[in-house]
DNA sequence: CATATTTCAG
DNA sequence: TTCACACACTCGC
DNA sequence: GAGTGTGTGTCTCTGAAATATGTC
């Protein structure tokens, strides 16, 4: 049987196939050698090919432990019995072709992760009872006294002199290059292998975008590198290492607008990272480098806090000048009503924000349930029915209706068959790049067209993935209401301020949603009301969609609820 | 011995 | 191994 | 009012096996 792809696409293998994830470890390894050679150095080559000129079995044995957790192995957990050879064979050619080392030093957290508790008691007892250690500790309590004594790496016959037939322990001595591989095939570390075996078993389903052999993630070797190399930054900034100690190994600016934001998302967690360790400078620097939205807030604030007015000042109306995101605006705006009296200046003009409709509902405290919850039982009826939807209508309506430009085959957007959406979808020139086909999903609210068109795209692209559509809260009965209720034009409103900054517009809708499917008016047949709970306030996404809804004579309000039981806030 | 958590497989 | 949201605590006015 | 940090549910599913941990 070959396992070579056919045809244009990489295929997932059939689950019947007993080897079925050594076709798909194939399928990616001759994909990425077929069109990312160019970014792999002579010696990566050289391995990939090596590794498919390898037997079956020690192919697939290797496969299996690229697929498993860490790197280090014992070679009496490894029973793979669809293997075609004994797993002692072929991890003996494993090692004989330098895939494996069969004596690695083993670091006591090491140790600890490859044996149980049980066979580690024995190793250790001794030297713990020596100590005047109780027998019975638990594996991290040893681990914990043990660490300072046995901070030395060491193979694993010396950490176990006694055992005769101790288990041999291998490690896997390629894995930078598997992942790799798996980068270059799916432009990112999230995914994995698994997404083969999961599309085979249907748990998900993708929408087949037609994209050409050339269509790749990465052009250039060195945004690869960037990318491995910015990930490594996180994995130590998340592991706890100083922040301070990271930095100089964060990559400097690249010209990849793509990598460049996650860079900047980079800069302002480790500047986060920075302040909580003390190292105010570090935290000032980093920010001032990183162009994302957070952290020149996070700077100006910063500067404000050390009393560096004229620093912070100077910053923000430098900032200001430029063209600012609704985000921004009211993060500056707020900042500047501050800093202005600190240096002398003039206050800046208040912006008139519309007034929001607001009331409260005193509620009895729900023994169980959420305070929304609480809210649609109270709100609910037959006439008006109320639903918690949260981002989750809104978006959807909006995914079904441009279903097909946001799965337009443009260049560089879809490179492998497991998208939820096109790469650039939260890249600025996103929309640009489909203004023509947008418009013209738009003109369908125009015409009355667009019920049937979302209505048809509901049944046909059941359960597929599509990053606006979250398909478990959708059933028909929500949609045809939604439909029915929302006029045509609200809809484009919504969708143009969504389009116009994807990633800051597609959260911050209102908790609930009231029909009132039999109102005269047909702008009054539908209402959005965001819930705010005793002690919780409304968050800066959810005011700017609010006096959104209030400057387009959008119906929403804001429903306050005290609880019936609670003397203190009457 | 019962229960919670982690890891793996498909 | 993220993201969106609620909730809890602090500070200065 | 504003800023910050933390917890929670959810993330892409389901079931089984291994093992850590707590209680008796
Ligand atoms: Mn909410
Ligand atoms: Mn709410």
């Amino acid at each position: 049987m070959t396992t070579e792809f056919t045809g244009q696409r990489p295929q997932t293998a059939n689950l019947e196939d007993p080897l079925y994830y050594l076709s798909n470890m194939d399928t990616i390894v001759s994909w990425v050698a077929d069109h990312h050679a160019d970014l792999l150095t002579d010696r990566e080559r050289n391995r990939l090919s090596a590794f498919a000129n390898l037997g079956t079995g020690p192919r697939a044995l290797l496969t299996r432990m690229v697929m498993r957790s860490g790197e280090l192995f014992r070679a009496d957990k490894l029973r793979y019995p669809e293997l075609p050879v004994p797993e002692a064979d072929a991890l003996k050619l494993l090692v004989q072709e330098g895939w494996l080392d069969n004596s690695p030093e083993l670091s006591l957290d090491d140790l600890f992760r490859l044996f149980t508790l049980a066979e580690l008691r024995p190793v250790f007892g001794g030297w713990l009872q020596q100590q005047g250690h109780p027998k019975t500790l638990g594996k991290a309590q040893m681990r914990e006294l043990l660490a300072e004594p046995f901070s030395e790496p060491r193979p694993l016959r010396d950490w176990m002199p006694d055992d005769g037939e101790a288990a041999q322990v291998v490690q896997l001595q390629d894995m930078a290059l598997f992942d790799r591989i798996r980068l270059m095939f799916f432009g990112n570390l999230r995914q994995s292998w698994t997404d083969f075996v999961l599309v085979e078993l249907g748990v998900q389903q993708f929408e087949p975008v037609p994209f050409t052999p050339e269509s790749r993630a990465f052009q250039h070797r060195s945004e690869v590198d960037c990318y491995l190399q910015m990930h490594q930054c996180r994995e130590r900034l998340d592991k706890g290492e100083p922040a301070a100690d990271v930095w100089p190994d964060v990559p400097g600016p690249v010209d990849n607008p793509w990598l460049t934001s996650r860079r900047d998302r980079l800069l302002l967690e480790l500047g986060r990272q920075a302040e909580r360790q003390g190292e105010q400078e570090l935290a000032l620097q980093v920010w001032a480098a990183s162009g994302h939205r957070e952290a020149r807030l996070k700077q100006l604030r910063l500067l404000e806090r050390m009393k560096r007015f004229d620093d912070a000042w100077a910053i923000a109306c430098q900032w200001q000048t430029t063209q600012l995101s609704d985000a921004e605006a009211q993060g500056l705006g707020r900042l500047l009503k501050r800093l202005a009296p600190k240096v002398g200046a003039d206050k800046p003009e208040p912006v008139d924000n519309p007034p929001l409709r607001e009331f409260t509902l005193t509620l009895p405290r729900p023994d169980t349930g959420t305070v929304e919850l609480a809210a649609v039982q109270h709100l609910s009826t037959e006439a008006a029915p109320v639903v918690y939807v949260e981002n989750t209508l809104i978006n959807a309506l909006f995914g079904l209706l441009c279903w097909p430009v946001i799965f337009k085959p443009i260049p560089g957007a879809f490179f492998h068959p497991f998208h939820i959406g096109p790469a650039d979808l939260t890249r600025e020139d996103f929309v640009a790049r489909r203004a023509q086909a947008f418009e013209e999903r738009f003109g369908l609210l125009k015409t009355h067209a667009y019920k049937q068109h979302i209505r048809d795209t509901f049944r046909n692209k059941q359960g597929i993935a599509n990053p606006f559509v979250f398909w478990p809260v959708l059933d028909e009965a929500l949609l045809e209401l939604a439909l029915h209720c929302i006029p045509a034009h609200h809809l484009e409103s919504l969708f143009r301020r969504l389009l116009h900054n994807i990633k800051e517009h597609r959260s911050g809708f209102p908790d609930l949603i009231r029909f009132v499917p039999e109102a005269e008016q047909p702008e009054q047949r539908y209402e959005m009301i965001e819930v705010k709970g005793p002690g919780d306030r409304l968050q800066d996404h959810q005011i700017r969609w609010l006096q959104f809804f209030a400057r387009q004579g959008i119906p929403a309000s804001v429903c306050y609820v005290r609880w019936d039981d609670d003397e203190a806030s009457v």
